[in-house]
DNA sequence: CGGGAAGTTGAAGAGCGTCAAAAGTAGTGG
DNA sequence: CCACTACTTTTGACGCTCTTCAACTTCCCG
């Protein structure tokens, strides 16, 4: 698994071999057209390279606990993280997981609504929520990219419901796969085969399931031809169209 | 409208006192507190209420249905709303009930993502998009509080992932009770007994169970004491502490 | 290589769904 | 005011999907 990510994260050397000519380390960052830092001035990326840290995570480290205080804000920039909540006997649901270009950290009380850790190597900018805060009132294009982020977020989550409450196991894998080629799309990478970074322990609380059920209803859908299980966890989509079906439930 | 001009009314009580002296409807308006309208000064409001249009729906009435063009957004002052997803067979999950003060609509690309329909007889306040955006980018208070409300949305929607992932039937209904007693709450009205206007089948959409599954989990906890079902749609707590530690697991 | 984690596969069982029918409730009109 | 209808809710019997528990295999990373 984790010689995955080391591929798919192969040019961040690049980007941060080009941060010392440039005024500002954002004006180099690869993912900035699809986060918040989206559509600013290089005065206004100065200004914000002057509040954050960037911090370089190993697979499993933390970056917050549910419950904690909130007093940060996270950008991934590479790498993957996993968002989750527990029940107090163990159980777990992961929310969501994040790639680069992807937010987290918005708390609305004071503290963290849930989880985060690292699943790879991952590289985060991380805010100081005050001084973003503030900042967001001085650059109100940005407090709306961040607000539009929320909002598709909202969508994301409003459509795993559909998935947790009311799709059966081969159509919760199905629409997994397609989410997870659809993201890869979106950061500009390659549709297929689609890189698969977490366990299947994580998918299984990802999509409400146990990790046997999520290996079988793997081995399933590539003995019916669907898919391929490549070395490395990535998965090869063999018949896309019939996997769309198949998550939507027809 | 005309302009009355008044300072900023801090407390509710005191609002409400001087209703009839002012001049836009907004004032008078019960939810103000609890929505985008909080902390708005009375010439905003008349603002406010000059795009809004008010809407008095029936139960069953749509306002909206997923993929339609989002035009307006909605604001619920009185009744009760459900918004839900369809699969392509029919199969339906509720994300979400709405109640006075809850806000509606947000679209992230220019559709909606689901279908919203009233339940009970509900008032609602609605708003052309692009009125209210133009609105919002002069009232940065009123945008921020949006935002916020969408924040806390998305902290809400987490925490039903959690449940329809990860939570027997019981502790299904047992968190569901919870939080429509914790809303109504927050809406000022009594924490218990909790009224339920939506059906069994609503109700099993939205925690991801069929209607028998809920109607038997009921007689199962009035059953073992911890509620009673009373008529009229309402449900008395009958041991709120034996509840929360269901709805966690414990 | 070797040891531990991750993944796969099997067998048995539980929880919830499905199908069916009865009982309760609300609205309508004679 | 009651009968009629349609819908909602409840209850029962049965079945299926997914979980649980267990053993085995594969894959890494040192």
């Amino acid at each position: 698994m984790a010689s995955l990510d080391l591929k798919t994260s192969r040019s961040i050397p690049e980007a941060i071999s080009r941060i010392a000519t440039l005024s500002s380390p954002c004006s180099a960052c690869s993912v900035r057209q699809l986060t918040i830092c989206a559509a600013l001035e290089e005065r206004e990326l100065s200004e914000i390279s002057a509040i954050l840290s960037r911090l370089e995570l190993e697979p499993g480290d933390p970056l917050f606990f549910e419950g904690e205080p909130a007093r940060h804000l996270f950008n991934v920039t590479a790498g993957a993280v996993k968002i989750y909540k527990l029940l107090a006997d163990g159980r777990r649901q992961m929310t969501g997981f994040l790639f680069p270009g992807d937010f987290l950290g918005l708390a609305n009380d004071e503290t963290y609504a849930y989880s985060a850790t690292a699943i790879t190597k991952t590289w985060v900018c991380r805010f100081p929520r005050g001084k973003l805060e503030n900042l967001l009132k001085r650059f109100p294009k940005m407090e709306r990219r961040l607000f539009a982020m929320a909002s598709h977020e909202l969508a994301v989550a409003q459509e795993q419901m559909l998935l947790l409450g009311r799709k059966t196991a081969r159509e919760k894998i199905a629409s997994f796969l397609l989410m997870l080629s659809g993201r890869a799309v979106r950061r500009g990478q390659m549709d297929n085969p689609v890189s698969v970074p977490m366990t299947r322990a994580d998918i299984g609380d990802f999509l409400g399931l146990t990790t046997e059920t999520v290996s079988r209803t793997f081995t399933q859908l590539r003995k019916s031809g669907m898919i391929a299980l490549l070395p490395g966890g990535k998965v090869r989509l063999e018949d896309r169209s019939r996997l769309e079906e198949m998550a939507e439930g027809t």
